[in-house]
Parts: structure tokens; C-alpha cells; sequence
DNA sequence: CCTGAATTGTTCGTACACAAACGATGGTCG
DNA sequence: CGACCATCGTTTGTGTACGAACAATTCAGG
């Protein structure tokens, strides 16, 4: 058809004369977060003592030892997962013997979640760890400029 | 040595009595970064055109209308996109018919990609969306707080 | 020229991430 | 009491993410 033609010799000297409109990946904020994760994941996989030890895995192991004891859901939410995501974690972290799933006798629908001896000794030796990896992840950054970032991080979690 | 029993005993008593080495989750960077994530890939989801359309599978069009043609390799580079990862971004756009694979003339390992007129019709749609999602993205914060922390953030980004 | 190193694209396996649908259970309110 | 609705855990399906191994190709050095 005759207009296609025409219409992309259009759309080409509007791309090329106009970069008013003009996207540049590299300073979109959703870009950027992802970069970041990105280099944190990589920091958490060699500083984590535990090579087998995912983020998440941790997140949930850490959260559990705060909290003591735990639905799956309720961890879910405590630590920003996904049941369905929560469902797999929660498997694997069984499957290590990191972690104990018991029957709440309150309610049936729910399975409490507590630590293990092994699990209570991992959160201990990952805690440093923990710690240092969230310092080498910041490290580009002076200790105040950390402090200003993380307070503006914060506002951007819902 | 008797100093080394002696610090061990007063990191012991530290730890036990002083709250000081605790790890809390919502307190760190790779949380904090991977939270921000989803509320940004939620905001993506909720005002992107196209409903199909996920964040890789935009970031690898708009740098591919950026940059006009690129191999995989390059392209993927250019967007942080694992080699892997790329393979099925790339397969799912082709699919969809949005970008055309041809082998390079000068390197028979290569395969240049370059914009459907589909693809370069999504692309003209979807920018300004794109610039919207980066704006609601940041939108807790005020202008001069966005530029601070584009700027902190950009510099965790390798 | 020719052998070894590097690059390109592919596949496999594991682990998030989330929407959607499901059965079982629990609480509420008429 | 009984219908209704919310919550809990599970499964399925799609889409990142990346390490590891692979064949084909290119390139660099001797």
C-alpha cells in the first residue's frame, strides 16, 4: 500500500530531525535498579559464605530468625515474596534441612516454619557476611551520601 | 595469646547484650534495591501499552530503534542482558514479529537484528509511555530528590 | 600458514517472579 | 445454622536471570 511507503519515509525524517521524544535506556530509573541488583546479586554470590545460598533464601532464613516462627505466607509477606515464589524457597530450604515446617494446630490451612539447629548455625556465620555485603554494595558511595541514598530508596518501596 | 580469649569474650558480651551486630532485612541495600525493582516492574506493567510487552523485551527495542542494528552479543551487551537471557527475549520478539534476524555478511557466528515496521511502530507508541513509567517510578520524590538519587544510583551500576 | 585463544549463538539446569486458578479451611453475618 | 467471602497453601504457565558446556567461526602469534 501506497501510504505504508509514505509513512515511514515520514516517521525516518521525524527520527532523525525531532529528538525531542528521544528514550535513553541507560538514564531510565527502572534501568538503573535492575543494574544495581544486578551488581548485588553478584557481590551476595561471592561474599555469601554458603555458595549454594540464594538472596532469597537468605532473606526468608534471616526474617525467620527474627520472627522466630512464621506462616509461609506471613514470611511471604515479610520479606516481599510471591507465595507461589515463596512455595519454592521454602522447598529447597527444607529440602538443605535449613529449615522445619510444622502443622499450626490453630489453624489447619496453615504450616509454621521455624529454623532448624543447622539453620540457627548458618544465620549465625551469614550474618557477617550479610553485613559486608551490603557494605561492598554501597561502597562506591561516602558514608553519607549511603545514608541520603537508602532514605530515598526507602520512599521508592511502596 | 591471652588478648585473642579476652576480645572473643567481649564480642560474646557484645553480641549478646548489645543489639548493635543485628541483621535487619528492611534496613538493606539489596532488599531495599530488589523491592524498588518489582514496584518499578508493577508500575511497567500496569502503564505499558501493550500488555504483553515485559521491561527486557522494551529495553532490548528501544535500544535496538537507538542503536539501528546489532548483533546479539552486542545488543545484549548493551541493554545488561545475560547471552542467555538474550536468546529468549530476542526469540519471543521475533515471534511477535517486532524485530528480523539476518546473518552477518561479515562474520558468519553473527546475527544482525534490526526493527520490524511493527516494531518501530511499538517503538513510537511506547516511548512516551516508557518516559511516564520513569516518571510515576519516581514519583515519591520531588525533582531535586530524583536527580540526587539517579545520580547515587547510577554509581552502583558498575 | 596453522594452531590455540577468543567470540558468537545455542542449549540445559536451577532459581526467582508473578498471574491465575484450585481445594481446603476459617470467619462473618443475616 | 448456613451462605458468603477471605485466607492459606499449591499447581501451572510464562518470563527473566545466569552458570556451564557446546559447535562454529574468527583472530592472533609463531
Amino acid at each position: 500500500m501506497g501510504w505504508r511507503a509514505a509513512d515511514r519515509t515520514k516517521q525516518t525524517l521525524k527520527a532523525q530531525n525531532d529528538d525531542a521524544p528521544e528514550y535513553l535506556l541507560e538514564d531510565q530509573v527502572g534501568h538503573l535498579l535492575r543494574r544495581a541488583h544486578q551488581r548485588h546479586t553478584a557481590i551476595f554470590q561471592a561474599n555469601i559464605a554458603d555458595q549454594q545460598l540464594t538472596p532469597l533464601q537468605f532473606a526468608a532464613l534471616m526474617k525467620l530468625a527474627d520472627v522466630g516462627e512464621a506462616s509461609q505466607n506471613h514470611l511471604g509477606r515479610l520479606t516481599a515474596m510471591d507465595a507461589a515464589t515463596m512455595q519454592g524457597v521454602i522447598k529447597r530450604l527444607i529440602a538443605r534441612g535449613l529449615i522445619a515446617r510444622r502443622p499450626d494446630p490453630d489453624d489447619r490451612r496453615r504450616l509454621l516454619l521455624t529454623l532448624t539447629e543447622d539453620g540457627r548455625i548458618l544465620v549465625d556465620v551469614a550474618t557477617a557476611r550479610g553485613h559486608r555485603i551490603s557494605d561492598e554494595t554501597l561502597e562506591p558511595l561516602s558514608p553519607s551520601e549511603r545514608q541520603t541514598f537508602l532514605k530515598l530508596l526507602l520512599r521508592l518501596t511502596d
